[in-house]
RNA sequence: GGGGUCGUAGUUCAGUUUGGUUAGAACGCCGGCCUGUCACGCCGGAGGUCGCGAGUUCGAGUCUCGUCGGCCCCGCCA
């Protein structure tokens, strides 16, 4: 019934046969991906990882061959052997990349039989998420998936010789490592030998390619894992790959220009052209301008500030918000008043007040009128002033938001991008990157009363900026950036601090006491003061690009075997209980949450 | 931790607004016919814990409450 694979070897790929290879005898070793059964005549498309070829059986050519063609089904796995044929004229088809040949079999075996799937493999229409997850190594069957993981690979590739061309060497570091907690949530692992003591997998190598600057080692890289127990998101999973990049004796000019050549290796993979250099935009203007860190460049749609506009208005409620210290900003949605119902602006302002403003007010620019709740509070001509600030025309519709200052800008940042999104009003094959520069070092933590680090505890403050670093802490700026593209954050670095002075007054800004700050990054400290270079580096999100590369929304499009956003893999079913043997061994008791 | 959304045949979905006879369609599956299909076609057939559990009701896929799971977002992600 079914056939061993014996001396039988593969001669070629399914998707690889051209005309070139007309006459040849060929095997092919594959899936069945469907089957066409005319009685006499059987067609089947035989697939693996290259593509798909027809193989034609006749029992004209061989009764055997076509006998057992009638049993299959689809995701067999067969072995077929024949002749390479030209199609005829009305059969050739541009449905495959191999649509002017056919297989005509002589021979065919079964190597295994396949029950009937859960879902449909050679149909776009896609199964339910937790299907498809369940059922990973089919989903992974798909040419969808196998095309993102050959992309992926080929990434991966570019980025090794990239970075050896350019000097750098991969380093590994270790995963069971030391838990510095003062960032991500860690995940931690049980020491057998030290009871009651644990490792923690690293959130990222940071204080090791630190450590391999201070050895000399001048250029790192590494592909490597990190891990974060956190909330996960269409772009976050728990573990995630970073490309880790360290260098010594540099300025971040001299990291960006590196990672700019990179990204255009990298994306000439799918033919697209990289522009540079990348613009740079210090964080203010960003959050100004976009209302977000990561602005999606590919559209503009900018905020604009109306306080000033309307600080004498005779609007009451922009008259209390101004007087609040709050402000009044818009932005202009190019032809949105055709676009938007009523009710759609319903939608958007429930997406504002979602991230907490009091709601939105539309000015909507028709045929000689405006319309809009604020004519009768402001006057025709006032509106047609603030559509002129933002240069809105016939049809354009004019959002705003009044209140404090941080919530409209991120609502109206988060607004942009939803309605940029809805109205595809970008192309979705651009590419937009950016350097987001400037970060301020700290931000106030209202809960613990200290200041935290924006980017982390080893990042350098800008020189000038030194001299606030004790006096006004919230005004020192980083030397800190974040590589964004198309609205993502692909990554983010610093150059660090590398003369322990400095470190351990950054440390005391973060209200971290001596004890603490010896017993979590003693050995890091105690590095710096053997020699260490000026360096600094960045980590960039290989999954995020993998992303974006493939044209992905999500990174679990790009990672083999990922995880649901309750962090679960449905395929292996983890996490699971362990063995009561298994915990004894790691002296751990398990205390369940209380169910109320 | 919070908000939204989805859950009906193997799969994708309709039916839920306004409770009412035997819960439908397409694809897939099983059997039969077919020598140029590629969404093959034609004939016939099987297939349902309407996520799960309570409740309201003469009667629940439909209403209420709870719960589980997928996805999206906020918080979180140095």
């Amino acid at each position: 019934m079914v056939d061993q694979l014996k001396g039988i070897k593969r001669t070629d790929y399914c998707g690889e046969m051209r005309r070139k290879d007309i006459g040849r005898e060929v095997t092919l070793l594959g899936w069945v991906d469907s089957r066409r059964d005319f009685g006499a005549l059987i067609f089947v498309d035989i697939r693996d990882r290259s593509g798909m070829t027809q193989v034609v059986f006749n029992p004209e050519i061989s009764e055997e061959a076509h006998g057992t063609a009638k049993q299959l089904r689809d995701e067999y796995v067969i072995g077929v052997v024949g002749k390479v044929v030209a199609r005829g004229k009305s059969a050739v088809t541009t449905r495959l990349k191999t649509g002017e040949i056919e297989v005509l079999a002589s021979r065919l075996f079964i190597f295994n039989i396949c029950k009937t799937t859960p879902f449909t493999l050679s149909q776009a229409e896609d199964a339910t998420e937790d299907k498809r997850m369940k059922y990973r190594y089919l989903e992974l069957r798909r040419p969808r998936l196998q095309r993102n993981f050959h992309l992926r690979h080929k990434l991966t590739l570019i980025t090794r010789n990239f970075m050896t061309r350019e000097g750098f060497i991969e380093v590994e570091t270790p995963f069971l490592t030391k838990s510095t907690p003062e960032g991500a949530r860690d995940y931690l692992v049980p020491s057998r030998l030290y009871p009651g003591f644990f490792y923690a997998l690293p959130q990222s190598p940071q204080l090791f390619k630190q450590i391999l600057m201070i050895a000399g080692f001048d250029r790192y890289f590494q592909i490597v894992k990190c891990f974060r127990d956190e909330d996960l998101r269409r772009d976050r999973q728990p573990e995630f790959t970073q490309i880790d990049i360290e260098m010594s004796f540099i300025q971040p000019d001299d990291l960006f220009e590196v990672v700019q050549r990179l990204m255009a290796e990298i994306f000439a993979l799918v033919d697209k052209k990289v522009t540079l250099p990348f613009p740079r935009i210090p964080y203010q203007e960003a959050m100004e301008r976009f209302g977000t860190d990561k602005p999606d460049l590919r559209y503009s749609m900018e905020l604009h500030d109306l306080t000033d506009l309307l600080k004498d208005s005779p609007f009451q409620r922009f008259a209390e918000v101004i007087t609040a210290a709050g402000g009044i900003r818009a932005i202009m949605v190019p032809q949105g008043s055709v676009r938007y119902s009523r009710k759609d602006i319903d939608g958007l302002n429930s997406l504002v007040r979602g991230w907490g403003a009091e709601g939105l007010v539309t000015i909507r620019f028709m045929t000689d009128e405006v319309r809009s709740p604020l004519v009768k509070h402001l006057g025709e001509e006032k509106c047609r002033q603030i559509g002129k600030e933002l240069g809105a025309k016939e049809g354009d519709l004019v959002i705003i938001v009044a209140g404090d200052y941080d919530v409209i800008t991120e609502s109206l940042g988060a607004l942009r991008s939803h309605i940029a999104e809805e109205q595809k009003m970008f192309d979705p094959e651009a590419l937009a990157f950016a350097w987001i520069v400037d970060f301020p070092l700290f931000e106030w933590n209202e809960r613990e009363g200290r200041y935290h680090s924006c980017h982390h505890p080893f990042t350098s403050p800008r020189e000038e900026d030194m001299p606030y670093l004790k006096s006004d802490p919230p005004k020192v700026m980083a030397r800190a950036y974040d590589l964004v593209l198309n609205g993502s954050e692909i990554g983010g670095g610093s150059i660090r601090i590398h003369r322990i002075e400095l470190q351990r007054e950054i440390f005391k800004i973060l209200g971290l006491d001596k004890e603490e700050v010896e017993r979590r990054f003693g050995f890091f400290l105690q590095a710096l003061e053997y020699g260490a270079p000026p360096h600094g580096g960045i980590a960039l999100g290989l999954d995020r690009i993998a992303m974006i590369l493939v044209g992905e929304s999500s990174i679990r499009e790009v990672i083999a075997f990922p995880k649901t956003t309750s962090a679960q893999c449905l395929l292996t079913d983890s996490p699971s209980p362990v063995p009561e043997e298994q915990l004894k061994e790691l002296f751990i008791r398990v205390k369940k949450p209380e169910t109320s």
